[in-house]
DNA sequence: ACTCATAACTGAGTGCAGTCAGAATCTATT
DNA sequence: AATAGATTCTGACTGCACTCAGTTATGAGT
């Protein structure tokens, strides 16, 4: 009876433990390796599952990524979000939530650009995918939340000001040309950016 | 004596040839079936050239692409630029310009998403890549040239803006999200953005 | 005309992402 | 506990982008 109500049968239990093995997995060699330089048949290998049984799980190598980053990126949003709101002056407000995502996304600069090509150009219809763009749609709305300070400036205007710092992130962020730059050198594009978007 | 003057000897001459007829192969093959849909091999048969030899012309199948559709989209930025000389609100004048690069863009979803992911994604070591980046540089100056005619805006700033402007575009075409958008939609979908960006 | 060094070409081969037909495992039913 | 039906798993296989060791064409030097 005591257990009774837990509708999970064997096959739940086995299906979530080897996602949790594809997610370590996935998690340390790409950590280790870069995705460049990690095949899938590693990390299948490394989960001790079947090859074709990766696959089930996340429907391309990309959606590995996105399974593994997607954690990453929401919780440097959530701690840009809480640094924001201790920030008065509007840009620098919405620097601090522009800074960890960029840290983040650099941690492996392969990884990083990979992730964010994966989510403009991957399939939306891919669950993890779905996440990510949930996630975009989070920052989007913590950066409109911040220029909503700004009397002059309407609720339509802030999501659409929001959106374009997105699109500006995400360039500065995923371009070759800028493959090279450090994060402080990043994030002051971005600043040079938005400063002149915010002061028209 | 009169053709002496010549430094082509016979190598020169097979290298342009060859050159010519894997452009015009990968041409006449990407536009009838997109990107996917044709492989290297097939572009190498009807070019008439060995696997191995293409790649010594275009070291991957983006380069490919971007050797095909570099001409159309530099096509595309001579004719918006004469309109836009036409048009006297700075808007409008702008999207004189966006609106043949869309349409261009757009000919084939497939081939055009494909083409800005290589722009921003590929080895910019490649002659083909820097070509494809040079005319991004010349649409970004043509629309820092109109924003120019504001007297409001400083040379910096439409610099800046120009290229803000240009993220705007890459996002709303390359997104998978507005990949079954009309041209007429993805325009109206920038405009909203740019308007926003102007009006300030 | 003949050599030789160098540049250009080639297609069989490699590595890897992703597929699929059949095997294994689970659950519901009697 | 036996059976059947559904779900999940699996690794040999496929297709394709790209490579490289060996071959061929070119042109400069004699």
């Amino acid at each position: 009876m005591s257990l009774a109500s837990q509708p999970v049968g064997r096959r739940e239990r086995n299906k979530q433990q080897k996602l949790d093995r594809i997610t370590a997995a996935a998690s340390e060699l790409l950590a280790a390796h870069g995705i460049e330089d990690v095949t899938t048949q590693q990390i299948a290998d490394k989960a001790d599952i079947g090859t074709g049984t990766l696959f089930l799980y996340a429907k391309t190598k990309g959606e590995l990524l996105l399974l593994v980053q997607n954690a990453h990126y929401a919780e440097a949003l959530q701690r840009g979000r809480a640094d924001a709101e201790t920030i008065s002056d509007v840009l620098d407000a919405v620097l601090a939530i522009v800074r960890p995502i960029v840290e983040c996304n650099r941690v492996q600069v392969d990884n990083g650009r990979t992730y964010l090509r994966e989510m403009v150009f991957g399939d939306p219809a891919e669950p993890r995918h779905a996440e990510a763009l949930s996630i975009v749609a989070q920052t989007e709305e913590a950066i409109a939340a911040v220029l909503g300070r700004q009397p002059l400036v309407g609720a339509d205007d802030a999501a659409t000001t929001a959106r374009i710092i997105s699109a500006i992130m995400f360039l500065s962020m995923a371009a070759s040309v800028n493959a090279g730059l450090s994060i402080d050198e990043i994030v002051q594009d971005i600043r040079t950016q938005v400063g002149v978007l915010l002061s028209r």
